[in-house]
RNA sequence: GGGCGUGUAGCAUAGCCUGGAUAAUGCACCGGCCUCCUAAGCCGGGGACCGCGGGUUCGAAUCCUGCCGCGCCCGCCA
């Protein structure tokens, strides 16, 4: 239910009449017409400059001509006028009030069901025995948020955590839990002091010539699945993942142990890209391994850039197991589309993939293989946080600060929430602000890490809509009627805070509708915090349990009701809960 | 060297795909507002040659092009 567009298309046949009777082409003028784009001017114009040749005049005097032939036909639905060479269109309160009691009578607020389609949407990824870190917090949280909104939307989503439990590193992890006894191993991983852990097994890889010569042995082992080793290795992903599991739990996403898709289930699946891309006649010998040259890629040298899909030394490859990710997806999942919620850095990586499984024919061009890429995560001084030297932030303990400050403040702000909602309330404003920090900023722009920011309780952030939130279930605590009455009443819109407020709930579903096919959940951060402020001025400026009169009172309790529905759709869809009271 | 991305008030961002009017928002700053539904708020104000130069267009932050700054990628790692 896109206001926008019922508004257009009511008003055309009414244009079409007055441009036929100026004897100007549908083609001149129809795609001329959009949203206008200052507000205070309409909802809709009509700029005429391109229109001046047609009729030799100034754009001002054929916008007045058009005003002056649409006016009495658009009496019912809105004000025209003209300004600057521009008609411009604005709905009448009645014509918006009509509008909104459609969202208000309606669960799903106006947001519409698409054609369902199946998506694998491939999020969080992090590495077993090594720490989750805010890199990972972006893809989760990004992730998190797209599935939601796509279920929405109507499609299935279905999720790929992608662990990295796989690869040569496991050797030194293997033989580094043995060295500890699997008992302490066991227990330093499921507290998840997986960075020390790492750090040792590295540190004696490095240092110790047996240790490095065991640790290579072990990876023989592993890849020939001996069964001694495949346990050891199964302990340190489930002592591992039963530590992700609770920084899950905290961030409230919805990766469960159904949604990990190890880069160890592949293996099976691997000697077969090989097969298929040499049946294809694609796959090239270079230098002793198997090769696919994808054509428009160079390396340094200038020479073409291979993709490599089986080492010299036997092994396989990221890219070999991206390529039977595809197979699978197509073939078993059926999907119609694979979302990456993979850094840019990746970005040449994963357009070669789509490139290879495209040549290859495991997929078809009907399918949509998107890389959903993000920024890197900055410290303050704008330098990229790595984790390989210097203290990561764990992510662990950045969330447990978070929910350390946000109870403080709840403390200074409103003494009175005490016990079990305090707390509860804490997680939600805490949590809540550090995934709308991450959410609300255009994802394939850096991200600066900032403690401050981030869990600020002003501007655009996850607290101020909360606050939104919970004034409104204030106002109905206080309220005696029922609010389930409120769905159909009738909307009196006559103050400017009440129109402001009606068209950016109005305007919903098509930031929704906005966010999701862009895959940009910061698109409907933006809208509702523009639905928070308009809110803010409308309760400042419009009392509503003492409006003047019952119908009034009744008519901004349902503006209260939907405003209220709309934030926490909207910050329910990117995993944000609200409170009832703050 | 090749490729990709990015540059918008002191700071942080939106707008760029799909060109339109006085460039929007928040923080910070200045000035007002709580006998009144939560002041974690509201109202008002100052602050930007939209990196620089060309081009296309009636019209460019937006499209094209050339520079400059910054970042990333170009590994038989993932």
């Amino acid at each position: 239910m896109i206001w926008i567009r019922d508004l257009i298309n009511e008003m055309i046949p009414f244009f079409s009449k007055a441009m036929n009777f100026l004897g100007v082409e549908d083609s001149n003028w129809i795609p001329l017409i959009g949203r206008a784009t200052v507000e205070d001017h309409g909802d809709v114009a009509l700029p005429c400059h391109s229109l001046a040749r047609i009729f030799r005049k100034p754009p001002q005097e054929i916008a007045e001509q058009i005003c002056a032939l649409v006016e009495a036909d658009l009496d019912s639905i809105a004000t025209v006028s003209s300004i600057s060479g521009f008609v411009n269109v604005s709905a009448k309160p009645e014509w918006l009030s009509k509008c909104l009691s459609k969202l208000l009578s309606d669960p799903r607020l106006g947001i519409g069901v698409e054609k369902p389609l199946t998506f694998a949407v491939d999020y969080s990824a992090p590495n077993v025995a090594k720490e989750m870190h805010v890199g990972h917090l972006r893809s989760t949280v990004i992730g998190d948020s797209i599935v939601r909104m796509l279920e929405f939307k109507g499609h299935q989503a279905i999720r790929e955590n992608h662990v990295g439990d796989w690869g040569t590193p496991f050797g030194m992890l293997i033989e580094h839990l043995l060295d500890l006894g699997e008992d302490q191993a066991a227990n330093e991983l499921g507290v998840g002091d997986l960075d020390s852990f790492y750090k040792q097994a590295r540190a004696k890889f490095v240092s110790n010539d047996a240790f490095a010569n065991r640790s290579r042995s072990r990876v023989v082992l592993l890849q020939g699945g001996d069964s001694e080793t495949l346990r050891l290795w199964r302990v340190l992903v489930d002592e591992s993942m039963r530590y992700f599991n609770e920084v899950y739990s905290m961030l409230g996403v919805l990766l469960t142990d159904q949604d990990i898709r190890g880069e160890s289930s592949y293996q099976d699946l691997l000697p077969e890209v090989v097969d298929r891309l040499m049946r294809e006649g694609i796959l090239e010998t270079s230098e002793g391994a198997d090769v696919v040259f994808p054509g428009g890629w160079v390396n340094r040298d200038g020479a073409p850039l291979p993709m490599i899909i089986r080492k010299a030394d036997g092994g396989y490859n990221y890219s070999t197991s991206d390529l039977a990710c595809i197979i699978d997806r197509v073939e078993r999942l059926g999907c119609d589309g694979f979302l990456y919620v993979v850094g840019t850095p990746q970005k040449q990586h994963f357009e070669m993939v789509f490139q290879v499984a495209e040549q290859a024919g495991f997929m078809s061009p009907s399918h949509q293989a998107i890389h959903v890429n993000f920024g890197s995560v900055l410290d303050i001084d704008g330098k990229v946080l790595k984790s390989r030297e210097g203290e990561v932030i764990k992510l662990h303990d950045l969330l447990d600060e978070a929910i350390r400050r946000a109870e403080s403040a709840i403390n200074e702000k409103n003494p009175e929430l005490v016990d079990d909602e305090r707390d509860d309330i804490a997680r939600t404003v805490g949590i809540g602000a550090v995934k709308y920090a991450d959410l609300s900023t255009e994802r394939t722009k850096d991200y600066v890490f900032d403690w401050e920011r981030m869990l600020s309780f002003d501007g655009n952030t996850a607290p101020y809509l909360q606050y939104a939130y919970a004034r409104i279930c204030s106002i109905f605590r206080k309220w005696e009627g029922a609010r389930d009455s409120l769905t159909s009443a009738e909307l009196i819109l006559t103050h400017p805070e009440e129109l402001v407020l009606s068209r950016r709930l109005a305007d919903f579903p098509s930031a929704l509708d906005e966010s999701i096919s862009t895959f940009s959940p910061h698109k409907l951060c933006t809208h509702l915090h523009s639905i928070a402020s308009s809110f803010a001025s409308f309760y400042e400026n419009c009392n509503v349990l003492k409006g003047e009169s019952e119908e009034v009172i009744r008519s901004r309790l349902a503006m209260c009701d939907l405003t209220a529905r709309e934030l926490k759709l909207g910050l329910g869809l990117m995993g944000i809960g609200v409170p009832e009271r703050m």
